[in-house]
RNA sequence: UCCCCGAUAGCUCAAUGGUAGAGCGAGCGGCUGUUAACCGCUAGGUUUUAGGUUCGAGUCCUAAUCGGGGAGCCA
């Protein structure tokens, strides 16, 4: 009969104790004696544990293999799971049967038994995930994407796909990156022929008409106007995929390439938009403590003392509601120096927000009713005229997670919003007809899954909480 | 894109303008139901690159490259 195969984490169970197993997985560190036996911390990833590998010399191959058993190296193990009667751990494995791999010279192998500095672990990103940082960094993202499905799908809204290449030319959400077939270094030498003007006024032209797609087409950068086509045909959607900005930002909360989870809702105004994007952020933070308790106190021991505190207190209390115009009546009469001046009109600064969230209330805030001026053509303009219900969830060190709005469901009016931010309205004339037939008010938001990851775990730099971040000038791996 | 800081052994870091060192990791030995084990010994360096100042540069100056932090833009 074969010996049960188990993964580590059904190993490191009391109810495992008896049992002989079969494990296998890769070496996190040795510790021997060179006449009588050695202990192998074994990880395979199932968990935040390691399993204690105790190897008597009565193992067949003993010498060989321990001088080959380094961190790194990957084996199978046979054995019995007892009782362990030493401190640090509940359950070990007597090994009897042992069997490499492959082993990991420790003269090239990057990692060792200590830790090292993210910098140098996003040098080598591809074993970074053998480290305990970036083992419950995939399992906590894992459950935080699970969480988000399952949020949506107990609450019968419909997952969709909304397109990765777009030709929708701007969304007012930044640069994006150009999709083309086009042979651009044959370009660039038809140019240096035809000389800088062309040999025409205005210059050489690209006929993007030639190109894959008959015009100019992107990586999206939010699939916010195609899930609302959804929303206003079948129903609550919501979209959870990549999405791309080309614009040169250069800090520890942007990525080139992130993960975005945009809810889209017909009949709901801002006030229901609100209500979900915060029951929607508690619920799933909750579910990612309740799931990955061991990862998340591991992160709480050695990444931030904070972390779990801060989920708790966000999961327990609830939000704060704030009119943008009152948030800076508040920030006026705050006492405090900031170094951009406040006033009605200006989109608020990181250091305003870190008043709001981290002094003044310590929770987390939704600013609503923004300035029209500095907010997009799609977001509904208010009675007053001068702002529109646009809505950000900001939370304590980590800024804005979640901006949102009620989508403008009136023609006339978004037509003339589409005008005075420099839009064609031609070139949406799909995006309209959703107010030309059978218009209705709805609403979403967007929520950036990295920026939600830096919150949970109390990383500080969003490079870390992505397996292979893409910034510029960086897209190794 | 702007401002500030940095680059020294495999990793993390020291070194008043005057012989480049430690801890960890690695190898060898010792000891031990060990827990990032412990103790001893050994090996390991074109001090990021290119110029410059100086009798002498890891150290001072200039530039480039790379990295980090902050800001803007945003999720």
């Amino acid at each position: 009969m074969a010996t049960e195969r188990m993964k580590v984490k059904a190993a490191v169970t009391a109810d495992a104790i008896g049992k002989t197993v079969d494990v296998r997985g890769w070496v996190r560190t040795k510790r021997e004696s060179k006449q009588g036996f050695a202990f192998v911390e074994l990880n395979d990833g199932s968990c935040f544990q390691n399993l204690q590998l105790v190897i008597e010399q009565t193992v067949p191959g003993y010498a060989d293999l321990l001088k080959q058993l380094h961190t790194g190296a990957s084996l199978r193990a046979v054995g019995e799971l007892k009782a362990s009667p030493a401190k640090g751990q509940a359950v070990e494995l007597a090994v009897r049967e042992l069997e490499l791999y492959g082993s990991a010279d420790p003269d090239s192998y990057p990692l060792q038994k200590k830790q090292h500095s993210f910098e140098f672990l996003r040098d080598i990103a591809h074993l970074r995930w053998r480290t305990n940082t970036f083992g419950a960094m995939a399992r906590v993202r894992n459950a935080l994407c699970d969480a988000i499905h399952r949020f949506f799908q107990d609450r019968g809204f419909l997952y969709v796909h909304t397109p990765i290449i777009t030709t929708s030319d701007c969304e007012g959400a930044g640069q994006m990156f150009q999709v083309t077939t086009l042979d651009l270094a044959r370009l660039a030498s038809l140019q240096a022929t035809a000389g800088p003007a062309g040999g025409k006024p205005g210059g050489f032209e690209v006929d993007f008409g030639q190109d894959f797609f008959g015009k100019r087409a992107s990586l999206t950068v939010s699939g916010q106007l195609e899930g609302e086509t959804v929303a206003c045909s079948i129903g609550d959607c919501y979209t959870f995929g990549p999405t791309f900005r080309a614009e040169n930002s250069n800090t520890t909360r942007h990525l080139a390439e992130f993960w975005m989870v945009e809810p889209e809702m017909p009949f709901y105004d801002l006030d229901d938009n609100a209500k979900l994007a915060e029951t929607f952020i508690r619920t799933i933070l909750q579910n990612v403590l309740d799931r990955c308790p061991r990862d998340m106190e591991f992160f709480r021991e050695r990444i931030d003392a904070q972390a779990i505190e801060r989920i708790r207190s966000i999961v327990e209390n609830d939000f704060v509601r704030l009119p943008y115009t009152e948030a800076i009546t508040l920030l006026e009469q705050s006492g405090q120096t900031f170094e951009f001046p406040v006033k009605w009109g200006i989109d608020l600064q990181s250091e305003h927000e870190r008043y709001l969230t981290e002094k003044k209330f310590g929770r987390p805030v939704i600013l609503t009713d923004y300035p029209r001026e500095i907010k997009s053509f799609y977001m509904r303009v208010n009675d007053d005229g001068k702002t529109v219900r646009a809505m950000d969830v900001l939370v304590p060190g980590v800024g804005e997670i979640i901006g949102g709005s009620q989508r403008e469901e009136r023609l006339d009016v978004l037509q003339a919003r589409m005008v005075e931010c420099g839009l064609n309205p031609d070139d949406y004339w799909w995006y309209l007809d959703l107010r030309r037939y059978g218009t209705v008010p709805h609403a979403g938001f967007g929520l950036g899954l990295e920026r939600a990851l830096l919150l949970l775990t109390g990383m500080a730099n969003i490079r870390d909480v992505i397996p292979y971040p893409r910034t510029p000038k960086h897209a190794e791996f």
